[in-house]
DNA sequence: GCCAACGTTGGC
DNA sequence: GCCAACGTTGGC
């Protein structure tokens, strides 16, 4: 039996989150009097399961418009809540509604983000595909469509380096 | 369990 | 507006 290990502390994980600005874009989350949102409206298992199980706090976020112009990572965001149940599933008015999720057995789960930094200069699609380290990115492949991604380390010192700014985290 | 039909996402 | 790539639904 080898010696007890010393608890090592999880090392940060990194994620791309999409939102479509129309709906709800970074300079929404900037006016926020907390800069802090929930992240609700995911409905995809993938994508849920990730907010349910997966991301931590202090996970950090990249904040990206899709069907947007331009399309672009535009800031960054810190998790500083975990999963908990999207209540807007429970909502018949809501437009995120699902009848089959239940307040006793919650289908669909969101985090809490707050706004770390908005980019004084996006990185546009464009920008990424044309970036050896990020045209892997899962965001880049077509036909990825999952809202919630993970992100490498070295994706998220590279898209830094492309918005001309420091990381902040 | 298969799979065709359908709906949605989201880039182009 | 188009359509590829998925994910979901429902008949069998």
């Amino acid at each position: 039996m080898a010696a007890k290990k010393k608890s090592t502390p999880s090392a940060r994980q990194y994620w791309l989150f999409k939102s479509e600005p129309e709906s709800y874009s970074i300079v929404d989350l900037a006016k926020e009097p907390t800069k802090t949102t929930f992240w609700d409206g995911v409905r995809n298992y993938q994508a849920r399961n990730l907010l349910r199980d997966t991301i931590r706090l202090g996970d950090r976020v990249l904040f990206y418009h899709s069907n947007a112009d331009p399309m672009a990572i535009v800031g960054t965001a810190e998790v500083v809540k975990t999963g908990y149940p999207d209540h807007t599933a429970f909502d018949p008015q809501d437009h995120h509604y699902d009848p089959k999720s239940k307040p006793d057995e919650p289908t669909w789960f969101m985090v809490d983000v707050r706004l770390l930094q908005v980019f004084p200069k996006l990185v546009t699609r464009d920008e990424l595909k044309a970036c050896v380290d990020l045209r892997d990115m899962m965001v880049i492949r077509q036909g990825a469509r999952l809202s919630i991604q993970p992100v490498t380390a070295a994706e998220w010192q590279a898209v830094h380096r492309l918005a001309g700014v420091k990381d902040k985290s």
